[in-house]
DNA sequence: GATGGTACTAACCTTTTTGTAAGTATGGAT
DNA sequence: ATCCATACTTACAAAAAGGTTAGTACCATC
């Protein structure tokens, strides 16, 4: 990589995408809807040690910010449900790699 | 992606790389060393609104984590230069994929 | 009337992260 | 002796993130 010089500042593309998903939760999240629209019953499942006060502001977070849509059914008790937009979907890539990179440290840590 | 479900835990891939490289500096420093070795008062020029405390203390932890090496030049005033090693290399293409998801997603809330 | 289920709000608390400010070490220059 | 540059430590403070707890709404069921 050739790079000139970047300074970064308040807004450059990675801090973007940091305060879009950063954090403990936000990214664990979107890799569980990227299969099919969760509840957030089932949410709260998968993601086993997360409070549910912070699913639920967290999923706000990524309603209010387009990257997920909410479906509510209208129904008692409620039914709500969460999936990626075509928006959201594009962070697949970076989940990914997120990933990868922990396998490759894991297994450089073993040897 | 027909995934199975995937139960998160606490050392899920995601976790572990949120773990290593996660929080408000650390990768905006691995992105500013992608090109080439640089000393702490080069960094800190480049990432003008890091505090000298949390830059010393970030670099320390990617040392720790061995994915960074500090070369200390032994001279005074001190010259210390920060470089990614292999396996900190291997964060590049995680940085890639944040930088294009930020594009995408500015592109988007722009129409 | 009480209970259940689900999804949510809100107040308050705890933990974590980040920042500020003062200080240290060292050889060289003045 | 004082100042300089650089890279670092430390104590404390502030801000941010995350968690606990109690409560709400509403229809269906018992």
């Amino acid at each position: 990589m050739d790079q000139e010089i970047i300074k970064i500042t308040a807004r450059c593309p990675i801090r973007t995408t940091l305060e879009l998903v950063g954090g403990k939760w936000k990214l664990l999240i979107m890799f569980q809807l990227a299969a099919q629209p969760l509840r957030l019953s089932e949410l709260k499942k998968r993601i086993p040690d997360i409070s549910e006060k912070m699913l639920i502001q967290e999923l706000k977070n990524l309603v209010d910010s387009k990257l997920v849509e909410r479906k509510n059914y209208g129904e008692v008790p409620p039914r709500v449900e969460y999936h990626l937009n075509d928006l959201g979907k594009k962070i697949l890539p970076l989940i990914s790699e997120m990933r990868s990179f922990a396998v490759a440290y894991e297994a450089e840590s073993r040897v």
